[in-house]
RNA sequence: GGGAGCUUAGCUCAGCUGGUUCAGAGCAUCUGCCUUACAAGCAGAGGGUCACUGGUUCGAACCCAGUAGUUCCCA
């Protein structure tokens, strides 16, 4: 068989995952097999395909696959998002460059064309994720707005409501003057910005003194409903209660007291503006203070200003500075930088306002169901890295209501009808229901003309579902899938969507399955460049994820990704790692190559049967080290276990213990048993790298059309020899040391040197020196001939005196000669052994001060105490072999 | 302003209960090799005051306190 010489993805990915699809191996039916479910992520349905979406769904392949091929029932249920403000902003925009406003549309219009974008463009990700390789049950693809999913985000809206978990009321939120809309908080971008810090007089009443507040905003004074000063504050203790006058409307407001205010900041005195300040709301709510709006919803100053009215709110400063310098209440102006908030889409300055809103009583609903904490700290809900549960407490101390309408089209509209005037008639699914609610609570009153709230749900509150509704379980809160499925396992996540997502699943799951909805939580970290900047599409320093596919393969990628990205880290990119995992498949590729050239001839070489034997025990130690990593989730930790393994054990060692020479057969038995071991490496690798470990797996048996690597199952460990470990560890520091002597004399490989070996009381060939060193006598000679095949020598004999002119090196506690033909330095010999010499003595000296250290012996645990002799010992014997060389050194 | 985390080799990170030969990887670097699987490769080498200061302990990268730098979350 003729294999190239390079590995391409481009012959084998696409053909695999055709090949999967068309055998359905990766569908899954609950059955009698232990259920591994895991459910994605949903990204958004405009989306296209980022780092951080390769990164977490790398990872959930990786679980998805280890589990399949444990035997257990694997279901990994992909799906998308329907992201309300995201799409609805696409379709807007995508609507203006057809020259269509959307303030010209109808709401059913406008849905129209949202469902149309959504078809052409929605799932496009998903499409890209099968290219990552991602084995999704496709049959099983959802979308948060599918009419069964919808319909349950509409009931538990109307459930909560009944339970009291649900009101409406005020409340400040991101309002985008341009847009004419409330934003979300990671719709608001915050920058730095230079500007004034006004210091103006606020008349005390019928007096001749004022209170200097300070303000950055002069403009919303016509707002003012108090001053605030700290009531600790000596300055003003005397004005609390008093009456002064704002500037310009010279409205009577009262001096409040309250300790939020800051003395050290500006004045020490505060103006409150509930309309146009998060916190002067809060403050004006404690107070019982009025409410002035002084704005309209486009940012002009509105009729309840009195002055500046119907000019825009940035000119209204500018006016409202010189009119308090004309009225002589300006003190002073300083410079001064604070952050303003901007919409991330019309770069707009965003205003705070207050509006009616639905929201969710987390309070109430903590209380019911304290689980949502409590198993995240008892560890009953796993998250990993379990720093970020700190985080999660620290947030859930501080909790907030949870505001759930917003002011768009896209998304499940709120079943909530009114009348008229505006009154909250009923929460109903449909009109007719409501009604007949109505009728209920008002038996006399007429038939109301009803009108459905014209707002939609937040995203997340059909996100926080998912893990039930992807299932059914709303509808059909019994039926088998969800009663197989349901808890699902693993959850892979980004920290910062914890509180969005993560915690509000964890509620849902409480409330309507009374039930975690997930054992684990493994948060990934934030993608970054090398630079440590974050990725993003400003600063054009995200790569194409399927560029780098095409460039690297979807393997090379995968590993790349996972290279860098230990749990909770930051994850710094870096395309090099991407080439790396390249590299890695091609090495894997030529290793397939040499072991399928070989002529294979029958019978058993014996030389090879200890090679044979530390392979097989250090593959069992490698999957011991695997499945360790995996259970405590270090994936990058149980990717580097394999790679070594691969790299330096199975392909730098093994293979060059086992190769024959060129053009000579290989026996059967070595054969056989190398493709055992081979076939197994493709295993333990097919979760990180599917592709090419199926490609190998296939060429290197007679496979049967039907059969895949996805199906067969995971290696188990076995017997570890560890004294066979100790003996190949030995023989390969034997091998270096002579390399290393090869390389600095600049012998060509091709030139051969001789070994000699220092026949001492402690011989290689003196069975009880052996066993004095741990080592099993029956093993003597084992690997003799693989030290004259890798560190190519000549003649490998004893001898029984030093060795003039040759080079010498210790390992193991054996001294060994290397003639290279070369004289060697005698004096820089000797300078060696002695430097040895002193530094082995010395480290002789603190362990033997440890030792007599009456403290130590009495205090440390046995084993420390063991190992500390175990040290003792083999010191004295380095000593006593140095020593001995030295003298015959000085002696000559 | 409040809270949490981090600081170990040039870079990115391990170091799990404080104790196994003066601290471990990968990448990068340096040297020599196109040795019949692989130059996307092979062989070898160098590189660290574990941020700093103090404390606890027979023993500290690890525990405690303080200092500095840094990142994230909330405001």
């Amino acid at each position: 068989m003729e294999l190239p010489k390079i590995y391409d993805p481009k012959l084998t990915e696409d053909k695999w995952y055709k090949y999967w699809m068309d055998q359905g191996f990766f569908h899954s039916e609950p059955d009698n097999r232990e259920p591994f479910t895991i459910v994605i992520p949903p990204p958004n349905v405009t989306g296209v395909l980022h780092m951080g979406h390769m990164l977490n769904n790398t990872i959930q392949d990786i679980l998805v696959r280890k589990a399949r091929m444990e035997g257990k029932n694997a279901c990994w249920v992909p799906g998308t998002d329907h992201a309300s403000i995201a799409t609805e902003a696409k379709v807007v925009q995508m609507l203006r460059e057809k020259g269509i406003k959307k303030s010209d549309l109808s709401r059913d219009e406008f849905l129209k064309y949202a469902w149309e974008w959504k078809e052409k463009y929605g799932g496009i990700i998903l499409e890209q994720l099968k290219k990552l390789g991602a084995s999704c049950d496709w049959e099983r693809t959802s979308f948060t707005m599918d009419p069964k999913l919808s319909e349950a985000v509409i009931e538990v809206f109307i459930d909560l409501h009944k339970k009291g978990l649900i009101y409406r009321g005020l409340r400040m939120i991101n309002w985008d003057p341009s847009a004419k809309t409330s934003l979300s908080n990671e719709e608001v971008l915050h920058e730095e910005v230079k500007s004034n810090l006004y210091f103006v007089k606020y008349m005390i009443k019928g007096t001749d003194e004022y209170l200097a507040v300070a303000t950055v905003r002069p403009e919303t004074i016509m707002g003012d409903v108090a001053v605030c000063v700290n009531p600790n504050d000596e300055r003003y203790k005397h004005l609390i209660g008093k009456t002064v006058i704002v500037p310009m409307v010279n409205r009577e407001v009262p001096v409040i007291a309250d300790e939020y205010v800051d003395i050290e900041f500006g004045t020490g005195a505060l103006k409150i503006t509930p309309a146009h300040d998060v916190n002067d709301y809060e403050i004006g709510k404690k107070y019982n203070l009025p409410v002035i709006d002084c704005f309209n919803e486009d940012g002009t100053i509105s009729e309840a200003a009195q002055i500046f009215v119907g000019l825009d709110r940035f000119k209204a400063r500018k006016l409202a500075s010189e009119k308090l310098e004309e009225d002589g209440l300006l003190i002073k102006k300083e410079e001064y930088t604070n952050k303003v908030g901007r919409s991330e889409r019309t770069n707009a300055v965003i205003e705070p306002r207050l509006s009616l809103q639905w929201f969710v009583d987390m309070k109430k609903f903590f209380a019911k169901n304290p689980q949502v904490l409590d198993d995240v700290m008892s560890d009953d809900i796993q998250f990993y890295p379990s720093k970020l549960k700190n985080t999660y407490k620290h947030w859930i101390d501080n909790l907030r209501d949870w505001c759930i309408s917003r002011q768009l089209w896209w998304g499940q509209r709120i079943p909530a009808w009114y009348d008229e005037t505006g009154n909250l008639v009923a929460v109903a699914k449909t009109e007719a229901e409501a009604i007949e609610q109505s009728k209920k609570t008002n038996p006399k009153a007429a038939v109301p003309n009803l009108k459905q709230d014209e707002d939609v749900l937040d995203t997340w509150f059909s996100s926080w579902l998912w893990p039930i509704s992807v299932f059914n379980g709303f509808e059909d809160p019994d039926n088998k899938d969800i009663n197989y499925y349901y808890p699902t396992n693993d959850l892979v996540t980004a920290p910062e969507i914890m509180f969005f997502w993560v915690m509000r699943m964890i509620m849902a799951g409480y409330e309507w399955r009374g039930e975690k909805p997930f054992k684990n939580v493994y948060y990934t970290g934030i993608v970054r460049d090398k630079l440590r900047r974050k990725m993003s599409k400003s600063l054009g320093n995200s790569p194409d994820p399927l560029e780098l596919i095409e460039k690297y393969g979807a393997d090379g990628v995968r590993l790349g990704m996972l290279l860098c990205s230990p749990a909770g880290n930051d994850i710094l990119f870096d395309e090099k790692l991407c080439e790396q995992g390249r590299n890695f498949s091609n090495k894997l590729w030529n290793a397939l190559r040499l072991v399928k050239g070989w002529e294979v001839k029958e019978g058993t070489n014996d030389e090879n049967r200890l090679s044979i034997e530390w392979i097989e025990s250090k593959m069992n130690d490698t999957i011991n080290q695997l499945n360790a990593s995996f259970e405590s989730f270090r994936l990058s930790e149980a990717l580097m276990t394999v790679y070594k393994f691969i790299w330096d054990d199975f392909c730098s060692w093994y293979l060059e213990l086992i190769k024959p020479d060129y053009l000579s057969p290989i026996d059967k038995t070595t054969y056989d048993k190398t493709i055992a071991i081979f076939e197994k490496i493709t295993q333990l690798l097919h979760p990180f790298m599917p592709f090419v470990t199926e490609e190998i797996w296939h060429l290197l048996g007679d496979r049967k059309q039907g059969e895949t690597i996805n199906l067969t199952r995971y290696p188990e460990s076995g017997e570890i020899d560890e004294e066979m470990i100790r003996e190949a560890q030995l023989t390969f520091e034997i091998i270096i040391n002579i390399r290393e002597i090869r390389a600095k004399a600049n012998k060509k490989n091709t030139e051969t040197v001789d070994l000699f070996h220092f026949a001492n009381k402690m011989s290689r060939k003196d069975i009880d020196s052996r066993k004095e060193f741990g080592l099993d006598e029956r093993r003597t000679w084992g690997f003799d001939e693989k030290i004259v095949k890798l560190g190519r020598i000549g003649t490998f004999d004893e001898i029984n005196e030093e060795l003039k002119g040759a080079k010498s090196f210790i390992a193991g506690g054996y001294k060994f000669f290397v003639v290279t033909g070369e004289v060697a330095d005698a004096d820089a010999e000797k300078k060696k052994l002695i430097e040895e010499l002193e530094y082995t003595r010395g480290f002789l000296a603190s362990v033997d001060k440890k030792l007599a250290n009456e403290k130590f012996v009495s205090s440390a645990p046995a084993t420390v105490i063991d190992g500390e002799k175990k040290k003792r010992e083999d010191a004295l014997k380095k000593i006593e072999i140095l020593q001995q060389s030295l003298n015959l050194t000085t002696n000559n």
